[in-house]
DNA sequence: GTCCTTGCAAATGCTTTGCACGCTG
DNA sequence: CAGCGTGCAAAGCATTTGCAAGGAC
């Protein structure tokens, strides 16, 4: 997990402006490693740069998702969604062009908490798998 | 994925109350295949019983996961994180006893995506899985 | 010089909480 | 009848937006 460096090029395919700013958060959700919230990416900020405002540190945010260089881990949905509990485990396979939501079931994914269970020593509760691209109507 | 019967059992086993409400937005939930988030249960219910509030819809949602009879999709993270995009897709490993998160590759998450997308016609762009649990340290 | 970015403050949207009344058990 | 659950309104957060001033190109 290496930080990548920023570079102009970066944004200059849409016509972004290098500044201070982006590249100082870009540096730090670089180095953040994945676990950052915006929160916590502001504050990392504001040491480096006293006064760099939480609105600039949103915009930067989504100015990268724009340009692909960033992206949520939770990227299917915006809020919350709720499902009862019945029986076992099912995953989401989410189409990014007509947001159709299917479900589907997939040995393999006992498999992977199976081994890793095995592999990290970590007494696995929850598995959650998403998948999101296009179905066969959207894509094209 | 069929409806499950609301039962006053699940409610009484921690001094829950078994109220018309309550049986209403679980309904709703069971019904729902588990795509909704709380504005949609709320609009379901206000047809069903116009004047139900909407915090009586947040408030049943959190008895319900509280019993363990419903769950939220996106479990370990309470709002977004962000990470950059690099060398390709890894994985991430969530300690639900002292927050760690532990990321991994893992071969067969290449081998879902590719089946799924055979399968079920679907173009993949992205794929996420988030598994939780307890550290070999944590449990006990 | 143009117009994209910034900082600030206010606005928005989802979720939670305080309080008095009503209903379950 | 005791205490939990409800509806309402207001509060809390995270995130977004409008606007005037400042900086990149």
């Amino acid at each position: 997990m290496t930080a990548v460096k920023f570079d102009k090029k970066m944004l200059k395919k849409r016509g972004g402006r290098l500044t201070s700013q982006r590249s100082l958060v870009f540096d730090i959700i670089s180095k953040g490693g994945g676990h950052l919230d915006a929160a916590e990416i502001y504050a990392k900020a504001w040491r480096r740069m006293p006064g760099i405002s939480l609105s600039t540190v949103y915009r930067a945010i989504g100015k990268f998702k724009e340009l692909g260089l960033v992206e949520e881990c939770h990227l299917c949905q915006e809020h919350h969604h709720y499902e009862a509990l019945q029986n076992g485990s099912h995953f989401h396979l989410v189409c990014l062009g007509c947001g159709a939501v299917i479900e589907f079931e997939f040995p393999l994914v006992k498999r992977i908490r199976d081994e890793v269970d095995k592999a990290r020593r970590f007494n696995i509760v929850n598995a959650e798998v998403n998948l999101s691209g296009y179905c066969s109507r959207c894509r094209g």
